[in-house]
DNA sequence: CCCCTATGTCAACGGCGATTGACTTAGCGG
DNA sequence: CCGCTAAGTCAATCGCCGTTGACATAGGGG
């Protein structure tokens, strides 16, 4: 395990500030994710190896950074990488595996749901959610009704990326397959477009 | 819009040191469901009306106050006010509507979320989750299969309950039938001791 | 009625972290 | 080669918050 911040020091980047801005940026994405807002300046210029002041120049402070960082977190998109083709099969196995086999899109979750609790970006998330992800699967979806059907589904997929982050590890045995079962029925119906019943 | 602080102290407790522990505790729940854990222990004792010191001397200090009232905001069982006739529509009916509709249990599982996402609390939480959440599901539904049943409900529960906390508002018209129609299939299926298909 | 203790109040301390501005240096244009 | 500016560094400051111990007082038992 190399320490990123040490790697990062150890060959200091040339003069650049548009690469020194994004490597802040990917570093608060990461840090945010994992600590929430109440991680440190300090701990992300640490990764990105800067300079804490670097961070009001290049961002304004704090605030305006989770922002950014949240922004970019979103930008991109779970769903582009499946088709409506997808077996919902497919995604159930994703999620009775373990997060850590997913670190990417468990990063992006996780900020998510920081942001979902936190009453000062609850409002900004309301609208990134909007249009970057309800926007997207009703889209995907298509058919009729498909903004709730949409809401349906991006409650549910929630949910269950939420079931595998608290388990942490994945499903094993029997449990896996009853878990991959059921779980595949469900998204085969919310992708269907004809009601239930 | 009264300040519950100035109400407290409007008419100062008569000395208890049951009932201070007791107000303490209450607002902790509030505000750490509210604030998460980076609410303030003035914020906590103002509300309650009691002052700070008053923290350590019950509790000992802001780590075992967060898991005293984590512990205790999961004390009440979601569950336990359902049995298995109620109708997978009602469930549904309720997470159509707003979640300022239902303060109680917004409150508790905005703290669950906190603590789902937090790195210090996770392990805890996930004790509490297997005895408090996942144990009484599993139970609740009963049959074959059941822990692998309770796991793909509690995951859609908590969905439901995410997406409700982020929409921020009771659904209306025909987006609210089509999403009422929708989950109350998935939700039946779920209650369903029988697999799909 | 008086004291004793449980209860509640207050102010100071110490640490931490965001912010800020002055300082240093790399690197390019002339 | 020289200096000028953009890029990066450093240390001081300020406010906030959890903690702590000294102090005040209610209120019941002797």
């Amino acid at each position: 395990m190399t320490d990123p911040a040490l790697l990062a020091r150890s060959r200091p980047r040339r003069r650049d500030a548009e690469a020194t801005r994004a490597a802040i940026l990917e570093a608060a994405k990461k840090q945010f994710a994992l600590a929430g807002y109440d991680c440190t300046l300090r701990d992300i210029a640490g990764e990105a190896g800067a300079d804490v002041a670097l961070v009001k120049r290049y961002f304004g402070g704090k605030e305006a950074l989770f922002v950014e960082a949240l922004k970019a977190s979103f930008g991109s998109d779970d769903l582009s990488e499946w088709d409506r083709q997808t077996s919902a099969r497919e995604i159930a196995t994703m999620l009775a595996d373990s997060p850590h086999a997913d670190e990417a899109r468990t990063h992006r979750f996780q900020f998510l749901l920081r942001a979902a609790t936190s009453p000062t970006t609850a409002p900004l998330l309301n609208v990134l959610v909007q249009e970057r992800f309800l926007g997207p699967i009703r889209e995907w979806l298509g058919g009729v009704d498909a903004q709730a059907r949409a809401r349906v589904f991006a409650a549910s997929y929630i949910g269950f990326l939420v079931e595998r982050l608290i388990r942490g590890e994945a499903l094993q045995g029997r449990e896996r397959e009853v878990f991959i079962d059921r779980v595949s029925a469900i998204f085969t119906v919310l992708i269907a477009e004809t009601g239930p019943a």
